[in-house]
DNA sequence: GAGAGTTTGGAACAAACGGTCAAAACAACG
DNA sequence: CGTTGTTTTGACCGTTTGTTCCAAACTCTC
């Protein structure tokens, strides 16, 4: 009857994440993906039946565990100006020291797959607009607490940090300087004030 | 004795641009770039002596147009704060239509290609610190006219103003919402009232 | 118009690509 | 312990990849 997998199907989903997270979608082949989760290549189209398939899967587990998890557990821990703050400090943070690619799988993925790839870029365009409302909600709920002012319209404010959060992604892919990475953190902050 | 080529060498460059910029580096194969040149195989080879050889040409050539010349000729007609918001317009505007794919090469290749290949790095890295120089060299002259009060640090808000650039660049990328594109183009305005 | 020298077009290359398959290995049940 | 049904495995498929090569086509000079 049937019979327990050898492998970790969430571990074979970090590996394979984490490989199209350092090289992109074009760049990382199935045997790529072979050596790096560990299990054959039979049993990848056994669990997955495509790259394409593979890949939206390690898409929406990047999302879960990098974008929504995080925010989450970001909100829970600091009050509501502050948690806008962390977010920006933790992807300044993302420079590809510590294990982890730098940047972030789905703004590479946005430039490399949305403009060709319809089911890609609806999801990624949800992605992408549940940090804007996160940063929204942020904006209001301090707003309520009274440590940002009211007149303020939370929406545009969410949209513009989120265009600077995007840009931030972009520079730790390649060469940041340190002073760049700040003065976009402050930037952020003083929009906040 | 030697003759005169049978194609327009700046011609068949623009066009290899066009279509790394469309598809990106490594989805775009050397029978696309046949087919869209509309030069032979061995007509490449011969002019260009390899696909990345030709990708570092068809860069340089998107630098030259569509970063130095257009911010040339922004400043050059208009004044210096104006000419930081119609660069942030211009850019806003490339969502795909007319002709010319979403988006920026030199972003999409940040992306794609600075991790893993130090010449393609160090170059887009000397790109995006001229348009930092380009914000940078605009504040400094305004200031200078007076239409930006002289307590403002110049160098930090080029680099915040860069950071917000390259935001606005991946989101015309994928699915802009005007709302969003203006929201970060009045961002750009209020940074430098 | 003959000779010289480039450019051109397309066939051909090995390597790598994404994907398939049938046989072997295996855990769980009677 | 044998049967059952799934998983694993690695060889294998046809295509496509980037690149090479050379004969044919061509422009230019003498």
């Amino acid at each position: 009857m049937p019979w327990e997998k050898a492998y970790d199907e969430t571990e074979v989903l970090e590996r394979a994440m984490q490989a199209f997270w350092a090289r992109g979608y074009e760049a990382t082949s199935m045997s790529d993906l072979v050596e790096a989760t560990g299990i054959n290549r039979g049993s990848i189209y056994a669990a997955y039946e495509s790259k394409q398939a593979l890949f939206m899967r390690a898409l929406r587990h990047y999302d879960k565990i990098h974008r929504a998890d995080y925010l989450a557990e970001i909100a829970r821990r600091h009050p509501p100006k502050q948690a806008i703050i962390e977010a920006f400090k933790g992807a300044a943070r993302n420079t590809g020291r510590g294990g982890k690619p730098s940047g972030c799988l789905l703004v590479n993925s946005v430039l490399e797959l949305s403009p060709h790839d319809p089911e890609v870029r609806d999801f990624l365009d949800r992605c992408l607009r549940q940090v804007e409302d996160f940063f929204c909600a942020r904006i209001e709920e301090a707003q309520r607490e009274g440590t940002i002012r009211k007149s303020m319209a939370p929406r545009p404010t969410a949209q513009a940090l989120l265009g600077l959060f995007l840009g931030l992604r972009v520079m730790t892919r390649s060469k940041p300087r340190k002073a760049s990475l700040e003065a976009i953190t402050a930037q952020a902050s003083s929009m906040l004030a």
